[in-house]
DNA sequence: CCCCGTCTTTAGATCGATCTAAATTTGGGG
DNA sequence: CCCCAAATTTAGATCGATCTAAAGACGGGG
């Protein structure tokens, strides 16, 4: 009968069953790697139990994210994944794609303004352990004057990472200064130009923990414009583990994330949630992040 | 009535009207930003004309592929976008599309063998113009041994761009050496390794033309690793001008494709033929690719 | 005041998978 | 050979948007 051209229409079965075996993946930024990983890793894990992708990008936009959700809505999905744009509100989501579709949300909390009534599932990364087990790897070389180098304070990713820092800082008594943490756009452009700020600390640290790899890479190549050798002369951790960070000068330390694990992982939670609607209490996962020691992070230099 | 918490249902209103407002996008390689880019230009596009994106990935598996593709055609899409993967061939996307949705292949030709009968449309890259340009700017600065860098010459994008490299060399008087094209994987760290096939060339050549910006990147490296100075005793272009091409050292000159642009292309191309189907005859878009000169591309040095 | 043409409303019918209930077949024991 | 229980087959009914056709409302001219 397939001779005979014929194929399932899953429109009327989802008409029947009032509800799609699609998964609605909707995504802050695509260009991203980070989250072009992320989204085939859940695409993979969704394809192989037989749910079909419907994709949306929000470009960090609420407004778009929300026109996104409400057209996705239209195809009542089993079930949403959302990477959310920033300072999005749960209110907003819980309008869009109201009280009854499981919600997965990946890697950012939603602003929750709200007393409560609005449940969903939280996938993201230990941000806080991250960095701290980074900050224990430059502390066991030998370092102690550690700067945090990178990312808007403002940002709740930020501010995790910065906790971290302290942490392993405190537990190691070293008596931390303020003017160790320096802030900056989380691009390489921006770290790199902002290179100077760094050797400007008196007495100058030996190490930095970066807010994320893109901040560590722009770091690494305005501290070489300076004179200076990462790698050799100073220390540089990174977080995430992006593809170039491997192929970097020198080649980064950095926390792995994996992110299509992450998305893989996304899928397998929503769809528990989707089998098992109401029973199962609201989960809020946090996954480790791995240290990959590369050739960034060289022992203190005893001078 | 938004308010009662009324959704459309689109399923129903696919089954009624037999095809539904989704487009499918099946990728090859989603981890790939060139393809990340892609994918949210053209759901950028699709969104905007009120189309859902369904998405697949076939991580360059055909049989991933046709199986991607069977289970989005029982959503019935108003058409497809297919970056194909490598290898495939018509008659197998035909038997899983059959002949009434519209198609649009982007990138890589698809391997035709049977006579005809299976329609549509193209969109890809100049490649052999690309490769063109890249190499009359490099003689424009002077260098008259100009080596082809990287890729795999059964690909049929590599050959392309072999032969826009040899229009250029043919045009300019220069008698074309077979030892001046070297073969490596299309990747970072292949390229970088092989950096020491390209210094044994007798004479030596003074600038490379490269596959794309992978190898132009890895051959850098590897260059820098033999005590050459890319960017200022060696010129070197790329292909894509992939983000880390602006970042790298030095900046790197390269062919511009913005993928972003091709994806919104691309659904315009897709819809225009699904609101369309018969009257217009088969389109083959083939998009010009853009000089973006850096600092990887010196004059020749007159030694 | 009636008739006919135009506009609006309403009433099914349709799409195809799925489910329920009724109808039919099958099988075994009395 | 018949009867009842179990298994299988068949016949509608259902989901909600959309389309068609029929019914109803309205208005102007005779």
């Amino acid at each position: 009968m397939r001779r005979q051209g014929y194929v399932y229409n899953r429109a009327a079965a989802t008409l029947r069953r009032r509800v799609s075996t699609a998964v609605a993946l909707v995504i802050n930024d695509l260009s991203n790697p980070f989250f072009a990983e992320f989204a085939a890793g859940a695409d993979e894990a969704l394809g192989a139990k037989g749910y079909v992708t419907l994709l949306g990008s929000s470009n960090e936009s609420p407004a778009r994210q929300r026109q996104v959700l409400g057209s996705l809505m239209e195809h009542h999905p089993a079930g949403i994944i959302l990477s959310p744009a920033e300072a999005s509100e749960a209110v907003d989501i819980e309008l869009a794609i109201g009280p009854h579709t499981p919600l997965l949300v990946f890697n950012r909390a939603l602003i929750e303004s709200r007393p409560a009534g609005f449940e969903y599932d939280f996938l993201g990364l230990d941000n806080r352990g991250g960095t701290r087990t980074a900050t224990e790897h430059l502390l066991s070389l030998g370092h102690r004057r550690i700067a945090f180098y990178g990312g808007h304070a403002d940002s709740s990713s930020c501010r995790e990472r910065r906790l971290g820092y302290q942490d392993a800082l405190r537990e190691a008594g070293i008596v931390f200064d303020e003017g160790w943490m320096i802030e900056t756009t989380p691009t390489r452009l921006a770290a790199s130009a902002h290179a100077g700020a760094l050797c400007a600390i008196d007495p100058a640290p030996t190490a930095a923990v970066c807010y994320n790899d893109a901040v560590a890479l722009g770091l690494m190549l305005g501290l070489a414009r300076l004179g200076r050798h990462p790698g050799i002369d100073f220390a540089v951790t990174g977080f995430d583990d992006i593809p170039e960070a491997a192929v970097g000068i020198p080649p980064l330390t950095t926390m792995s994330a994996d992110p299509r694990a992450r998305g893989r992982q996304a899928a397998e939670l929503l769809l528990q949630r989707a089998a098992n609607p109401s029973p199962l209490p609201r989960r809020s996962v946090v996954v480790d992040v791995q240290l990959t020691r590369r050739e960034s992070t060289p022992h203190v230099l005893t001078s």
